[in-house]
Order: structure tokens, then sequence, then C-alpha cells
DNA sequence: GGTTAGCAATACGGCACCGTATCACATTGG
DNA sequence: CCAATGTGATACGGTGCCGTATTGCTAACC
């Protein structure tokens, strides 16, 4: 068992340096030799833990995927919290850390998609778990099904595409207008 | 004047091959030997034309920029239609028209925008345009100044947005979930 | 203590790209 | 008809990256 075994704990320091380079400078960033350099070693070794950089990427896409739809069961999971509750937090955890390598890995992930079929089926799957985790948040507010479903779209369209908009006053406006937006896409209980 | 004079008829048709490469590519693939061969032509005459690829880079967002805030000037101009009309249109027109190249541009500004100020600034001003007009138009439907503008903020995150989540079921699927959340983001007169 | 296996560094060939310099050809104005 | 000018092709050196091969060190095992 020399390669192909990504889950030791040296593959995991090149995976996460592959993932802090990914946010940075998206897929196409992510190279072998700037990785090995950031890592203060030579690429000697990456060679022995990955069969090449396609594998490096393979492996990204997976743990990604993974680790978001784990997350997403976990953050809509109805413990004593109400649903609404779940939905706001939601929001506010996507749009106040959105200058964390989590979306910048999200959006550079999403672009990566447009044109490399593996990270556009791993986005779909994603997004699948998320939609229909958020569309069963909303109708436990008591939304029909469809229009749960179309509620989970707008809301996910809203966190991301949120994230893309440029504003020129600052970060405080964007708060303003996020929290304004929130109020929107879920509703005070009547 | 041998250079840097973008608006002659032969350095067009390098900036439209760049776009496309944009589209198809992101910034990072618009390299000059990929448009010349996508010419058929050689680089011998970009150089002529173009200091290098970043004044091509800035060619390309001068443009993009200058046609974006024209246009969105251009689409909510109020003769005769009606604010609501308007707004709807616009939603049309940017989630049917999505895997045309405009959408993909847009996105590959966006994220090229993540790492390079001058694609930053260019996207902050276009984002800004379009935010005070379709604020405009929310305001023509009777919205007060605040109000419209958190709704076309919540309107914009929505067309970028939308564009970004990858669904299984296809392109069908998706028109039916634009449609419900058009309603949602511009609501019938009362 | 000497052999062996694992591991990172080094070196290498190859490729794609940048930007420059040079060349060959054509058009055009004298 | 011929020079001057414009233009694309070719050739070149340089860089950053990929993936492989080789080397040298280190630690484990007999």
């Amino acid at each position: 068992m020399t390669i192909a075994t990504p889950n030791d704990a040296r593959a995991e320091v090149w995976i996460a340096a592959a993932f802090s380079e990914l946010a940075r400078s998206g897929a196409e960033g992510v190279r072998v030799e700037v990785l090995a350099k950031n890592l203060g070693v030579t690429k000697g070794g990456f060679y022995r833990r990955f069969r090449d950089r396609a594998a490096l990427l393979d492996t990204m896409l997976a743990s990604w995927s993974a680790g978001r739809i784990a997350a997403i069961e976990a953050q809509t999971s109805l413990d004593g919290v109400s649903a609404r509750e779940r939905l706001r937090a939601l929001i506010k955890l996507y749009s106040e850390r959105m200058n964390t390598d989590a979306m910048a890995i999200e959006l550079a992930i999403r672009q990566w998609a447009r044109t490399d079929e593996r990270a556009a089926s791993a986005v779909a799957g994603v997004d699948a778990a998320r939609l229909k985790n958020v569309g069963q948040l909303y109708r436990a507010t008591g939304l029909a099904a469809e229009e749960a479903e179309a509620q989970a779209f707008l809301f996910y369209s809203f966190i991301f595409g949120q994230s893309l908009l440029y504003l020129e006053r600052g970060p405080r406006r964007r708060a303003q207008l996020v929290a304004k937006s929130a109020g929107k896409l879920v509703e005070d209980e009547k």
C-alpha cells in the first residue's frame, strides 16, 4: 500500500494545503509545486501519496462533498430548535463568514464545475442534499411541499448570490442588506 | 499609434476570442497563444495591438464594464412598460439565457475579481449601477427607498445565485423553480 | 554493525506559455 | 519602380509546471 491511500496522516497536510490554495486561487491554482513550496518541502513526497495531480483533485472533491453533506444534515436537524431559527442561523452562518475559506472554496468549486464533469456531479450531489434538507425545514414551518422546495431554491440562490455581489460601501452595508433579506426569506411566525 | 489603440477593427477579433475563452475557462484560461490558435493565426499580431496579456485583460474589463452599465440603463428605462414588467423581464433574461456566454462571462469575471483588484473594482462599478437601477424600479412599484434597495439586493443575489446551483433534474425543473421565485421577488400589483 | 526499506531531495525531460527579435511579404505613396 | 511602412510568421530565450528517475539519508531489523 504505497500509493492511493489518501487517508494517511501525511496525505492530509497536502490536502489541507490544496484546499487553502483552492480558496485563494481556484482549481487552476492548485499546483503541486506550489503546494510543495507552501509546505516548505519539495514535491518529492507528493507523488508518493498521490498518483498525480488529478488524484489529489478527486480526493478533494470527495472530501468536500462528504463534508458538506454531513454538515447540512447536522445543521438542519431539529433537536429542540425551531425550523425558523435554524433557517435564520444558516443564513447568518453562510453570510457572516463569507470571507472565510469555506465560501471561497464553495465558489471556486462551482466555477471549476463549469468545465469539469466530476466537480459538477459533486456539486450537484451537495446541492441536492441541501435543497432537500432546507426544503424540509420550510415544510416544518407549515409550507406545502411544492412551496417549500421553491423557498429552498430561493434560499440557496440568495446565499450564494449574495456572496457574489461586490458592494462599494463595505461590509457594514452588506450586513444590513443581508439582515433585511433574511427577514424576507424566513418570515416571522404568524 | 502602433499600440494601445484597442479600438481598431483587428483588435476586436482578439477581444472577441478572449471573451469566448473567458466564458469557456475563466480568466486564467485566456492565454494569448490559445487565442491565436483559436483564431487560426500565430501570436505575432497580438503583440502588435496589445502591449501584453495584461493590457488585453484590462481592455476586456473596461469593455465589459461599460457594456453592462449601458445595458442595465437601457433595460430599466420606463418607456411605457410598467416597473413590474421590467423586473420580470429581467429575471427571465438572466435566467433563461443562463447557459449563454453572458452568464459564463459574468461568473468568470466575478471569480477573477476575488484575486484581482482591477476586476473587483470593475465588478463593483457594475453592481452599483445595477442595484441603483433596479432599486429605482422597485421604488416605482411603490416601495420606500430603504425597502427598495433591499429588494434590489435580494433580486440580484437571486439572479446570480440561481445560476450557481446545480440541479439534478435538469433545466425543466430549474425553469419551474425560477418562475416560482420570480413570483416571490416581484409580487403582483394589489 | 551492517543490510534493507522507506522517504524526501535533487535532477531531469517535456510541455505550454510569455514576450522579444527577426524575417518575409505585401501594400502604398513617391 | 522602388523605398517606406505595416503586418503576420518564425525563431528564440525564459519560466513555471508536470511527472519520472535517481540519489542520499535515516531508521528499523537481523
